[in-house]
DNA sequence: GGGCTAAAGTTCGAGACATGAACATATTAC
DNA sequence: GTAATATGTTCATGTCTCGAACTTTAGCCC
């Protein structure tokens, strides 16, 4: 009989319950923060005391801190409780076209400390860690003892295994193939990073769609981000959770076909998407024409999300948003009321991220954050 | 302070554990029945002696029979466990274009009874659930008493409203905004059949996308399910939920946009997806010709899929299927090479379904079963 | 056939944990 | 100042899982 390491995956076992209560207390006050234990054991249907209990826990353990008194009327006042926000921190690391980015979050989204990176064509994979690893100790530098940094999460333009963390193809970094985390690792060990959870790689796309599902003020179930810029692709959110598909390459409609006969594509088949919905695309014909064949492609793109998906919400971002986006919008809103379902067309919105350059990034400081709390399921404490 | 009922949504609670674990192991004998109390305790990461008392219960309650020892080699031999398939039996319905059908189901979804029944053009709805409760009555007959009816799921060509189980729409038959759930509970009670969850309403794509997913032979996370009919709808099974959307019209790619100058469809549009893949568009043209381009149309759909979602499997289903299948295949598998991304198209199976017309019937015995299970985490007990 | 080994399943005491009632604390209302 | 009210804590109780010891039932070997 093979030696047996204490299961992990499933249930139950000495602790599970505590546990499971830990991840509901942190996650309620992750998206409300400012519930008092009474309020917090009405939510979650648990009694005082073991909210009292468990919320002792995660005070020791500086993952929760108890604000000021408030006095809301009759009786003893409450105590607001929320996740520490001096405490605890994460990196979010951006590797784009032509700009490296550093932010140092806490566990609230909110961006403490940042810094911007120019980078120029052809970039060095391991120079561009070296870089990033480089600001962020920076950034790091004295933040006092009690400062954990919790959890680091690095947004690439490219496809991303995720089983692994290697990058598989980065067309506009003319990167493909490379251990990209595995390297991330090792330099954080040389410039003495010390990170609670593991790094995580994951795709622009998909951390700015988590970042606006989580830090955009719409409360909702399903959200796709549509990235415009060199190329196109989307990040899925369905059913709260960010969607991969079953090799890690959801999302990728850069090249969906949507005029057979339409011009010739890098990929090799003619009219992508991205042939028409594109900074290319607009580089190629930057006139109001061009904006409206644009405008009139991408509500065809739209019409396919809205009808296949039924979200709550498109949002557009990437540099081409950045550069042309308050024109693009009302276009691509009646372009898509042309092409999709009346019904889907009507309940959905189509906007623009509201955090423009930084979506993605912000996203990846949420992913790092979310796989912190994740973690912290099953974890002794700190 | 308001009256507060015991908080269903959330937690813990007496008995939280035991329930999860209930639920963990009914869920684990449901996809591989014939485990032991062993094997279990070892799959699950529980000791022996809590799978023991959990069985136990779920024995007591029928839920659970208790196989033949099955001699394995050296020591005491163990007893195969299974969902009891004698005793708990769900119902599945199907309204269908022009036929009705019913099946009676154990809990591994094999079907032990059923009957089909025509249907005249445009059906009633009351006279259909009518005819659709006297047939279930018959088959019910003389069953024994210590018989279970778990559950039942209807499942219609049409728009479904999730949260009250309103048919929003159902071009082909003739139907809309109907409290179908609602009506079909009156029948039940009218012909006195005593079902013990809730029943449901489903369309039709979704239900066979979830007998698909559930008896296929494929164990895998992401598969589409293709319904080609008079119509073109789709049902998502996405990281093994099914998925719904928003407002619970997920799937509807009929009316995508495959060509802006095409045939006008009868939503108003032109080039609609429905246009050129469907019964009615094989009808007009039923030549190699017309084949050859439906299933080019198809393949720009199939493309949007698999680049969107990155599916495991796509299956091709309904009425289309059955009758030219086997031609449209190859055909389509071709197609979608020639217009998705090279991974997408390489990983991704695309089959046709394995069960024929009963795909949607099978699917909706599955749903009920499953929601059975579900309703099993904090059940008292048959 | 008898003893040994191996695996399945059961029994039982110990420990972890949620619960609810009683209690302490802090505020408003009068 | 006293009553009322709400928050948060303490503690005895009961539920449930765990692990070790034990029973049961088989194969293996002499």
């Amino acid at each position: 009989m093979p030696a047996r390491i204490r299961s992990a995956n499933s249930s139950s076992g000495t602790g599970v319950l505590r546990n499971l209560n830990r991840s509901l207390v942190l996650k309620t006050l992750w998206q409300r923060p400012g519930l008092s234990r009474s309020e917090l054991a009405r939510e979650l249907g648990l009694a005082k005391s073991t909210v009292s209990v468990v919320v002792a826990e995660l005070l020791e353990e500086g993952l929760l801190r108890e604000g000021e008194e408030m006095p809301g009327g009759v009786g003893r006042p409450s105590r607001a409780l929320e996740l520490d926000r001096e405490k605890n921190l994460v990196l979010a690391w951006e590797i784009s076209v032509d700009y490296l980015a550093v932010r140092l979050q806490n566990l609230m989204g909110e961006v403490r400390r940042g810094q911007d990176l120019e980078l120029g064509p052809d970039p060095d994979p391991s120079a561009c860690l070296d870089r990033l690893a480089q600001a962020s100790r920076e950034l790091l530098r004295g933040l006092g003892h009690s400062v954990y940094l919790r959890g680091l999460c690095l947004s690439v333009p490219g496809l991303v295994e995720p089983q692994h963390g290697h990058l598989t193809l980065a067309p506009n970094l003319g990167w493909q193939d490379l251990p990209l985390l595995e390297m991330l690792g090792h330099k954080l060990a040389q410039h003495r990073i010390r990170v609670e959870t593991p790094p995580i790689l994951e795709n622009e796309a998909n951390t700015a769609a988590l970042g606006v599902y989580t830090l955009g003020e719409w409360r909702v179930a399903n959200l796709a981000y549509l990235s415009l810029g060199i190329g196109l692709g989307s990040g899925l959110v369905l059913d709260r959770q960010l969607f991969w598909g079953s090799h890690g390459h959801a999302g990728e409609i850069g090249h969906v076909p949507l005029d057979p006969q339409g011009p010739p594509c890098r990929c090799g088949k003619r009219g992508c998407a991205e042939t028409f919905v594109s900074l290319k695309a607009w580089r190629a014909d930057p006139t109001e024409a061009g904006l409206e064949r644009m405008a009139d492609k991408l509500g065809l793109l739209l019409a396919q999300l809205l009808n296949l998906l039924d979200p709550d919400v498109v949002v557009l971002g990437g540099p081409l948003v950045e550069e042309i986006g308050p024109r693009l919008l009302p276009l691509a809103r009646a372009a898509a009321r042309r092409y999709a379902l009346e019904q889907a067309a009507r309940t959905a919105q189509i906007v623009l991220s509201p955090f423009g350059r930084d979506t993605a990034i912000l996203g990846a400081g949420v992913l790092a954050i979310r796989a912190f709390l994740e973690a912290q399921r099953s974890g002794v404490g700190a």
